[in-house]
This record gives structure tokens, sequence and C-alpha cells, in this order.
DNA sequence: CCCGTAAGTTACCGATCGATAACTTACGGG
DNA sequence: CCCGTAAGTTATCGATCGGTAACTTACGGG
């Protein structure tokens, strides 16, 4: 990318100099911000003003850089998918590697989350709806194969929502370790025969 | 304004007396509209004035029946459970049965929806806690039997709900109808799974 | 017939929301 | 040094929300 700044700031630009006024950076804190409070409280309980605060900012800093709050949710959800690393997982490890980022506590972005909470909202329901195609089913059903791939990236994508929902927002009384472990194990499972095909593609089967 | 009351009292309004203050009425009609604004556009998203015109009254009245909105939130949910329909259900038809529940066009009260659609909210997520444990952990848990029943019960719903979200409340592009059939019998196969229980448990195949 | 009470309506409040306009200030090229 | 422009702030708008108070009207027992 060429930068219209003056001269190249180095390599090193982790250690940029102390700019008082860096759009790029305040764009990106507004987008974390976002990432943040829409996996929260979802799309319509997060206000814009909430978002600005978390960033640091104002709510009108906010708008003039993302034009209007679905389009900031678009934006967020685009930037909060994480395909492009869950397709380097090989088929057998993702599974398990899908369930622990989904339970992983250390990490506040959850794009099921963002997706299931704004499916109130017509234009939050819309954007969502073309960043899951865009970003989800798409590329999981090319990485899957197969007739049935956009069906059973669907299927992971839905379960993925109805898990997350379960166990990281609703305030259910917790699960013993051992239904806890055995939910997890249930997870794996389905997951695992979504990604294998369900009656199994014919030559196809991933050497272990 | 919408209609003059006097002199006009309907064809046959059943068996009941053309009685203009109903109370019990009034308070089914608001239970019934509830349900379907809380399916529809979620718990933050639909107003009590909504409510109300669906209803046929004043969200005044609305509130002098339920008290609040998250209280009527947690009548409505309460209400749109049909946990005493699906436990007649046998074992061997409980998944298709609920397949055909949760894609039944013609029914628009969906409590998976008004489940995953208010839990950004805190005090209607709580509400929705509560009358999941009450109403289907609790109920079908104990219809599935068991040790790892809870967990088993909490799969079923976190599915449904995962499922409803993707197949009726997101604007996807339609799935043709082969894979929309796979995608049904997935769904219905998963169930089935989590019906049966795991390990599948010795001998307690119940006679339908 | 009469009137107490329940059923229902109208008007309104304070808070919050997304969004806009106008203003202020810092950065950096000339 | 100077000033144009981008970055950021303050003030405010109109709409909508959940909730409350006060008023009106119909029902039914005495």
């Amino acid at each position: 990318m060429t930068s219209s700044r003056s001269a190249d700031p180095g390599p090193a630009a982790d250690l940029a100099p102390p700019r008082r006024r860096d759009a790029r950076a305040t764009r990106r804190r507004i987008l974390e911000a976002a990432q943040h409070a829409f996996s929260e409280t979802g799309y319509s309980h997060a206000g814009l003003r909430d978002i600005a605060a978390r960033a640091g900012t104002s709510s009108t800093l906010v708008l003039r850089y993302f034009g209007s709050k679905v389009a900031l949710f678009e934006a967020a959800l685009t930037a909060a998918m994480p395909v492009q690393d869950t397709l380097r997982w090989s088929r057998d490890e993702y599974p398990e590697r899908l369930a622990e980022a989904l339970l992983d506590t250390a990490n506040p972005v959850r794009p099921p989350l963002m997706i299931a909470l704004a499916s109130g909202d017509p234009e939050a329901a819309a954007a969502a709806a073309r960043v899951t195609e865009a970003r989800i089913i798409g590329p999981v059903a090319a990485w899957l194969g197969g007739a049935d791939a956009r069906s059973r990236a669907l299927g992971i994508a839905a379960l993925a929502t109805g898990f997350a929902t379960f166990m990281r927002q609703l305030p259910l009384t917790p699960l013993p370790p051992a239904e806890q472990a055995h939910q997890t194990a249930w997870f794996i499972g389905a997951v695992r025969a979504l990604v294998e095909g369900d009656g199994g593609p014919p030559g196809d089967a991933p050497a272990g």
C-alpha cells in the first residue's frame, strides 16, 4: 500500500510516533469496539455512544467514518469473520478448533452472536445475511466441496450460532463439567459429520 | 379511530355474548400479539405500541395487564412453549415433528427465535433463560432420561435455535429444494442422535 | 334506577436513540 | 511562518421508546 505520508516510517511501524490525530488508528479502534459491543449486546442494544466511548471518541466521528450504524455493523461483522483462519485448518482438526474458538472466553468477539442478535432489525439482518453468504457460506462450501456443500456450510453456521447462543449468551444455570464436556463432544461430532459429508463423498476421504 | 362499535356485533360471535369489555379476551389477544411480534422482530425491536395495535388496544392497557415489557415477554414466551405437545410425540417421530413445527410457515410463533432474539437485552435474556430451563431443559431432559439428559436437551434447543435463525429469520438466498431437503434431513438426523442418546441407552426403547 | 368499579382511552413524561450542523484544533506542505 | 484541510468536539434535532397519571365509559349488583 502506498502511504501518502512523508518518508517511509520504517519497517517498525508498530512503534508509531505519538500522533495525536491518527485517522487509521481511530478507525481501527472504532471497528474493534464495535465488534465487542455487537458481540456482547447485539445490534439493537449496542448504541453508537457506547461504541464511541469504548473507542475513546464520539459518536459523531463513528458516523463520519462509517456512514451509518448498519454500515458500521456490516464492516465490523466482516472484520470479525475468521474465515481466512478457519480454512487453514485441516478437515480433521476443524471441528475441535471451531469448538475451541467458540468457547474461548478470552476472545470477546463472536461472529455467530453478532449474526443471531442482529436478525431482529431488518436492515441489520440483511447486512448479516450478505456477510454470511460472502464470508461463510461461500468460502466454507468451496472448502468442503461436494454437491451438498452449501447446505453443509449452512448447517455448520447454524450449529455454531445455536451453540454460541446457549453456551455463551443465555444466562442459564451452568452445566456440570461432565455434561459440559458431553455437550462439547456432541457439537464436535455434529460438525464433523457435516465436514465429512452425509453419505461420505466417494473417494474423497482425507487420509488422516 | 378504526371501527364504529355500535350496532354490529358481527356474524355469530361464536357463542360468546357480545361483550364490548372483556378483560380475558383482551388479555388473550395481547398475549397472542406479543407472541407474534416477539417471534418476528425480537424483544428489542418489538414495541409495546406495535403489540397493542396488533391486539387492537393501547400500550397502556398492555402494561396494566402485564406490568412491564419484560414481564409480558416472559408470559408470551411461556405461553408459546409447545412442550406439552412435543412430549406427547414418540421418540421415533420426535425429530421429524420438530422439524415440521419449526418450518411450518403457517405458524408465526417461533419460541426458538423469541429466545435467540431476546438474548441481547440482559433482562429479557434472564427471562428467556428462566423459561427455557423450566419449560424446555427440565421437561425434555426428564422425557429423554439418562445421565446426559440435560446436555442432550440443551443440544436440541440450541440446534432448533440455530436452525430457525438461519432458515426463517436471516434473509439468505434460499437454498434450492434439493439442498433444502438435505438440510432438513441433516437437522432431523442430528436431533435423532440427541434423542436416542450418544452411546444409546440399553433397553430403553419406548413402545410408540 | 344508580352508582361503584373495572375496562379502556388520551395526554404526556423523561430518557435514549441515530443522525446532522456548526465549530475548534492540530498536522503538514508550500 | 502560514494556512488549507483533515481530525475531532459540542450542541442539538426529531423520533421513538417504556412507563405513568388522569380522565372517560360501560357493565352489573343493589
